[in-house]
DNA sequence: TGAAATGTTGGGGCG
DNA sequence: ACGCCCCAACATTTC
């Protein structure tokens, strides 16, 4: 009997670690509850709600094909070590199936369990599964991490091209024989975790279905136009799929066979929307092949030495502000307030405001990941940290500390009429596309106007603030 | 996966 | 016709 030991893998096709635990055996199937080490970890409580009402379906499909899936609780992962030695003893399992993560707690938990497991004679597998390249398999000549994303992406440019041409799914497992142990009950909460309105859950349904039914509306309906509506977060023009790609309810495999359906079997053929979107999904890849490589940034260590002097502003109040989506920003605010009801924020809008956070107000890159993760559906430690290490000009690769937005001019290139700040801001929603960036800046605007507009004044000025940006960076 | 400051050019108004 | 100024439009440099 063998083990498939899920984690952010949950589902049934093209699943590298379950395909092979049910190969040459039957499986049992195991899930492992840590409310400490998640809520340390700073996952957000619709991302936890979104991975148990994922377990439930999970559960569903794994009983019909006889598949039992048992839920333990270990409120860290250190305690994981005995709880799945114990179930191997008590289930004669010859071998745990997993699929590998990439986080430093997640790698040493791994460790643990697999060091232990050795010990009894029992074989651990931690699969490649996540991502297109397995991790260390894309380096320099000098057998180095690739610090620059061009340079990286070239690389896997290269090898896409071979790649694309022999990507085999694995099927959905097969039915096995009828086991006498049965499946325990998905809890519908955990400790610590609140509970997450209809609306955001309706918005984030679960399912394998789903997760597909996302991909080809994105590859049918968006993808050709992607290189050129990407930007504009008032479109539903991104994927939207960073959450089912995280919890893996979504292959990164699938991914790249839909997308070849527009490009005539071979994404490199020259379709700009396929390409554009591919250099995203390899900004994921690259994050996670940096977070591996340097575990210090697991540990929120700035990736530039030099950054761990910079004197941020231990301001709680400005935090606050910025937090919820009161700086007197438009497009600020309203990026804000999307995060906090969808769990979801546009990319673009990811940059704008992490940039606000780390540059005009000059607060540490820390409090905003630590922020994004407690609210994002699809937080994943190598994405948000590298995004806010770019952002914030400490990561390798990142922004130049000089190239500082301008939230006025990302508002009106990126939002031109105000659609996507109408939305989220109804006390703005009145203004035209020419007031809506700016609200209090019109001289035209009558005072008594600006008295009953019920919206905060901006809480920096931007010119003042830019250069207290360059001056810190500049002394460094 | 900028923005602001500074420099250059060229057309039009005007004496 | 010409020089001068203004300034928008564009280009380059700087942060």
């Amino acid at each position: 009997m063998n083990l498939m030991w899920f984690r952010t893998d949950l589902r049934l096709h093209d699943n590298t670690a379950l395909h092979f635990a049910q190969k040459d055996s039957d499986c049992i199937a195991l899930f492992i509850i840590s409310p400490k080490q998640w809520k340390f970890h700073d996952d957000a409580d619709c991302k936890v709600d979104f991975w148990l009402r994922q377990l439930q379906q999970l559960c569903q499909d794994l009983d019909d094909l006889n598949i039992p899936l048992l839920i333990r609780t270990c409120e860290l992962w250190e305690d994981c070590t005995d709880t799945i030695f114990e179930l191997c003893e008590q289930h004669n399992i010859q071998k745990v199936h997993c699929n590998q993560e990439y986080g430093f707690d997640e790698m040493q938990r791994d460790q643990a369990v697999a060091k232990k497991l050795s010990t009894h004679d029992i074989d651990f597998e931690a699969h490649h599964d996540r991502l297109l390249f397995p991790v260390g398999s894309i380096k320099n000549q000098s057998d180095e991490y690739y610090k620059v994303f061009g340079a990286f992406k070239k690389v896997c440019y290269e090898r896409l091209d071979h790649l694309q041409h022999q990507l085999e799914l694995y099927p959905k497992p097969k039915k096995q024989n009828k086991l006498k142990i049965s499946s325990d009950t998905v809890p519908h909460s955990v400790d610590g975790f609140a509970p997450v309105p209809q609306s955001l859950q309706n918005q984030w349904q679960i399912g394998e279905i789903e997760a597909w039914n996302r991909l080809d509306a994105f590859i049918d309906q968006h993808i050709n136009q992607y290189h050129v509506e990407r930007d504009f977060p008032a479109f539903d023009s991104t994927s939207q799929l960073s959450a089912y790609l995280n919890a893996g309810l979504l292959s990164i495999r699938q991914c790249l066979k839909a997308a070849q359906i527009n490009t005539d079997g071979d994404l490199l053929s020259g379709n700009e929307g396929v390409r554009i979107w591919l250099d995203e999904l390899l900004w994921r890849e690259f994050y996670s092949h940096l977070l591996y490589g340097f575990p210090k940034l697991s540990q929120h260590q700035p990736f530039k030495e030099e950054t761990i002097h910079i004197a941020w502003r231990d301001n709680d109040s400005d935090l606050r502000s910025w937090q919820n989506g009161e700086t007197g920003f438009p497009i600020i605010d309203a990026a804000m307030r999307q995060l906090k009801h969808t769990g979801w924020m546009h990319n673009r809008l990811r940059m704008i405001v992490a940039m606000f956070l780390t540059k005009n107000l000059l607060i540490d890159w820390r409090s905003g990941e630590q922020w994004f993760m407690q609210h994002l559906i699809d937080g994943d430690l190598a994405a948000n940290n590298g995004g806010w290490q770019w952002s914030a000009s400490t990561g390798t690769d990142s922004v130049p500390y000089f190239r500082i937005f301008n939230p006025i001019t990302q508002s009106k290139k990126f939002d031109p009429h105000g659609e996507f700040i109408r939305a989220w801001l109804p006390e703005l929603a009145h203004l035209d596309e020419k007031a809506i960036h700016e609200p209090y800046k019109s001289a035209k605007k009558s005072s008594e106007e600006i008295d009953t507009l019920d919206y905060p004044k901006p809480m920096v000025d931007l010119k003042q603030s830019r250069q207290r940006a360059l001056d810190t960076f500049k002394n460094l």
